[in-house]
RNA sequence: GGGCCGGUAGAUCAGGGGUAGAUCGCUACCUUGGCAUGGUAGAGGCCUCGGGUUCAAAUCCCGACCGGUCCA
């Protein structure tokens, strides 16, 4: 695509705007892109292709603060009309593609971009707080990358009807911007062509630079891919801008690196604690190569660092001891704040999903620490964040369970380490061999470092390619996902009776379409469909039974028991299914308040499922729930169901509910539509869903939890049922324990207290039962020693014989080893056996043994005798078999197998 | 979402079809004026649970539960 661009720049670039403003294209003479510059000039102003940063240490434009740049940005655009919004959350939970907002684009996708939703306004602005992980090694180092950063964000929002701004005036607007709102010259600028794409949109693209930094860049997004690889016109037209406000503080300040304008108390607060002080010269010299060292971007890093000291005038040695020192500092700055934004919004760090790369984060942050033997506590830099950061954004002052999460998050790092740590200290004593793929797999599934293992080993050689190996173990084929094949494209949407008419049982309609004969489609239903976790109505459409409803782009598919004939038709529900599906939905609701009140503002709803049965919501949250955590989340829920809470359901434009509501009522995940439904239980619980509820709280009856369970890491699934299910559910337990107390004949107050006892004498009987038959043994030995079978003259061997009528195997063993134990010259034969099958116990003292007398042979040979096998040690062996009347005669092949050996 | 690893004494872990172990801790006794320590003896186990294979399962297989870890 870029080739087609740069062919035809006149027709997809800003070429009018760019020219009247005095620039001139040129082509880089390194890179071949195509940019605009006021002078002429050979090279493009890519860091890579012009030299790296020369706004370092120089006064290029007036010295701007991090927040002041926003609020300059604010106060320039008004003028063209934009409405500057909040921040959205960085969890983002309106578009399931993504775990975390990583562009401020994401804010509006994909229905506002896709033209479906309305946009808040025609153009806005917003400072949206985003997170990349990918660029987490290149923090600290190239002095402009970040895990979590603001991304000023300029969209226009163009429509078929309504045409605002596009391309000419989006870059003279900006051009205005960064010449009279940052006080950049214009000749100062460079406008390098560019193509985006992105959420299976794509446009041109014109990425503005000064001085080697680049500032921003403005995205056109005007096409869509097709599924067939073709792409098409999009209608609603976009000026999607966007650029780090960490870049336009850092670039008029002209700091060696961005982070000590961006949260400057934070890294006086590091300088002050850690007694690091950068060298000033150094810094100053390497700052303008910093950003050629981008670890994404480069494929030979060392090569790179080589060249930047050879700039920089030391040994490559001495620059990277220098700047990974510092790094480790700028590095706890930035990932801290990371964190606290994230956690803040409602995610977790876990072993899955986006969680892992907090966990990742925050990990790193410790092992930093530890690495560089830093004096630095990470509560006090978070802290810090929350006060400074916190000034502009005052909602991270409600900081809720985050000191909580640091530290149970701190515990089970160290506790792998630690873990770590043992294991491999056994495994270097063992002399375990450690190959390298031993070392990818110790990584792998425990979580062991390289640099664990070079503890304790230092001789290990830690292969290049490690990572790359690990990510080998992993590659699979990905599982295809089916698609769901009803061709319904053409039918109209159902109209759903069920959200005007909730109380409505029968309704009238007509047959639309037959997908097959059992499956049909009506122009509308009071059906409620499979959705939201909720499950779908039952009943019947003109007496035929419907097994199922199914929704599938807004037409509702009945699936019925045999064909319907009829085009006219009259449909009845389960109206007590609907009854206690309804309950289960509304006890949902209150559930999620009332875990968000008792645990935290940190809970959201990761998942839910309401059925006949049951109801239960998944729930994020940190670790497994206590059983009084339980009881007083039930205690909570309760309450709201006896004040009587009514519940109102009202339709809304979607702006309006989220700035009332803010992004909570987003809590089943994204939904589309121009209009939310949304339903309020009073102050408590408003989210935006399309279920069935009760009227009022008092409606859902009793709200009782029946079981609780931590299906992952961060995330707790609460089980709970409602109404006359609870009835239910209370009189089994009931009965539960009425049969207990009946069977044991105490009252139910004492069943705990007698299980108790029971199980403590169970202990005792079964130790009892232990000595005692140790003692039988003792004397059944005595009494077998002093009746030999048979006693050989030279060598001297003494041979027991005996069936054991009434013992059982293990006290066969016990005696048998005992004796030759202590007589050494003693071989012993001992059978016994119970209804079914017949057992053999051998055992052959250490004399006996010499002279190749060996337990498991024999025993092999006896048990063939009674239909089984057996094995064992030369010294003791056992085995058994079904012929129960065949174990005197096995005992005696055994004594003659004996006999024959010690002729 | 997918893969991998683990669950054995109060704690940390060996063992890996055939007699349940080590270290620390605990109890008692000895040593001492007393303590630290040292010595001796002992208590302490539903080998997570439920199925299966087997003459025999802590051990192998399947499933559940609990925990850990890596990757997208």
């Amino acid at each position: 695509m870029k080739p087609h661009f740069f062919n035809n720049y006149k027709k997809f670039y800003p070429v009018e705007a760019l020219c009247s403003l005095g620039f001139s294209r040129s082509v880089c003479k390194r890179c071949g892109s195509g940019f605009w510059s006021v002078h002429q000039r050979d090279f493009c102003d890519e860091p890579a292709c012009s030299g790296g940063y020369r706004f370092i240490n120089q006064n290029v434009a007036k010295k701007i603060g991090y927040k002041e740049a926003w609020d300059i940005y604010v106060d320039f655009f008004k003028k063209w009309k934009y409405t500057p919004l909040d921040r959205y959350p960085v969890v983002c939970r309106w578009y399931d593609k993504l775990y975390f907002v990583t562009a401020g684009i994401n804010d509006f996708q994909p229905y506002v971009v896709s033209g479906e939703v309305p946009p808040p306004d025609d153009a806005v602005l917003e400072p949206q707080f985003c997170l990349r992980f990918p660029d987490t090694d290149s923090v600290g180092i190239t002095g402009r990358h970040y895990t979590g950063f603001i991304m000023v964000g300029q969209h226009v929002f163009n429509t078929p009807k309504k045409f605002i701004y596009f391309k000419e005036e989006g870059i003279t607007q900006i051009h205005e911007f960064l010449t009279k709102g940052l006080g950049i010259p214009s000749e100062e600028l460079f406008f390098q062509e560019e193509v985006w794409a992105g959420g299976g949109n794509f446009g041109p693209c014109v990425e503005f630079f000064s001085r080697g930094l680049e500032l921003g860049n403005q995205v056109y997004i005007q096409y869509q891919f097709s599924p067939d690889g073709d792409y098409k016109e999009l209608s609603t037209k976009v000026i999607d801008m966007g650029a780090g406000l960490e870049r336009w503080s850092w670039f008029t300040q002209g700091t060696p690196m961005s982070y000590d304008t961006v949260f400057p108390k934070v890294m006086r607060h590091l300088y002050q604690k850690t007694e690091i002080v950068p060298d000033k010269v150094l810094w100053n010299k390497f700052a303008r190569y910093a950003g050629l060292l981008n670890v994404e971007e480069i494929d030979d890093v060392s090569t790179t660092w080589n060249a930047v000291a050879k700039q920089v005038g030391v040994e490559p040695f001495t620059l990277k001891a220098e700047v990974y020192k510092v790094r480790a500092l700028y590095a706890l700055a930035d990932h801290t704040r990371t964190l606290l934004v994230a956690i803040h919004d409602g995610a977790l760090p876990s072993n899955v999903g986006g969680g892992y790369n907090l966990r990742n984060l925050l990990r790193r942050c410790w092992s930093l620490i530890e690495e560089y033997e830093l004096d630095v506590e990470l509560e006090q830099l978070f802290k810090i964040h929350i006060t400074e950061f916190g000034d502009w954004f005052t909602e991270l002052r409600d900081y809720g369970s985050l000191f909580d999460i640091l530290e149970i998050e701190k515990k089970r790092y160290n506790e792998t380490i630690r873990k770590g740590r043992e294991l491999v200290k056994r495994m270097v004593q063992r002399k375990e061999k450690l190959d390298i793929d031993k070392l990818v797999k110790l990584y792998d599934s425990q979580g062991i470092t390289p640099n664990i293992l070079k503890e304790f080993d230092p001789s290990i050689v830690i292969p290049d390619d490690f990572y790359f190996r690990v990510q080998m173990l992993h590659e699979k084929s990905e599982q295809k996902r089916e698609i769901s094949g009803h061709d319904i494209e053409r039918i109209p949407k159902t109209k759903l009776l069920f959200r005007k008419e909730p109380d409505s049982k029968e309704f009238g309609a007509k047959v639309l379409h037959r997908i097959t004969p059992t499956k049909i489609v009506l122009d509308q239903t009071l059906f409620y469909p499979t959705s939201g976790g909720q499950a779908h109505d039952m009943g019947t459409i003109d007496g035929v039974r419907v097994l199922d409803v199914i929704k599938d782009n807004g037409v509702v598919i009945h699936v019925v028991e045999k064909p319907i004939k009829k085009d006219q038709v009259h449909g009845i529900i389960d109206g007590e299914r609907r009854k206690i599906l309804s309950e289960h939905h509304t006890a949902t609701h209150i559930i999620n308040y009332a875990a968000r009140k008792v645990l935290g503002d940190h809970i959201w709803q990761a998942g839910a499922e309401k059925t006949l049965e049951k109801a239960r919501l998944d729930i994020t949250h940190y670790k497994s729930l206590s059983f009084e955590q339980i009881q007083e989340i039930e205690q909570v829920a309760n309450d709201v169901v006896m004040e009587d809470v009514p519940i109102l359901i009202k339709e809304m434009p979607r702006n309006e509910a989220e700035s009332k509501y803010g992004m909570r009522i987003y809590q089943g995940g994204a939904v589309p539509g121009k209009i939310l439904r949304i339903v309020a239980i009073g102050k408590y619980d408003v989210e935006a869903c399309g279920g069935t509820y009760v009227k009022s709280t008092s409606q859902v009856g009793p709200i009782i939890i029946t079981n609780s369970e931590r299906i992952q890491d961060g995330v707790v699934r609460l089980e709970y049922v409602s109404g006359k299910r609870a009835m239910e559910e209370i009189q089994r337990q009931a009965s539960i324990l009425r049969e207990l107390s009946d069977l044991w004949g105490v009252s139910t107050d004492d069943i705990s207290k007698t299980a108790n006892k029971f199980f403590k004498e169970w202990k005792e009987f079964k130790k009892e039962i232990a000595r005692l038959k140790e003692e039988l043994a003792k004397s059944r030995e005595k009494n077998l020693f002093n009746n030999p079978k048979w006693v050989s003259d030279n060598p001297r061997i003494r041979v027991i014989s005996e069936n054991l009528q009434g013992a059982d195997p293990e006290e066969l063993r016990k005696v048998a080893s005992h004796l030759i134990e202590k007589n050494p010259d003693t071989v012993v034969i001992l059978g016994t056996s119970d209804s079914n099958r017949a057992y053999i116990c051998d055992a052959s003292g250490n004399d006996a043994i010499g002279l190749g007398i060996y337990a498991n042979s024999i025993v092999k040979e006896m048990c063939k005798e009674i239909g089984g096998s057996g094995g064992g040690t030369s010294q003791l062996a056992q085995g058994g078999g079904p012929d129960v009347e065949k174990l005197d005669q096995s005992l005696n092949k055994g004594l003659k197998m004996i006999k024959k050996q010690l002729r």
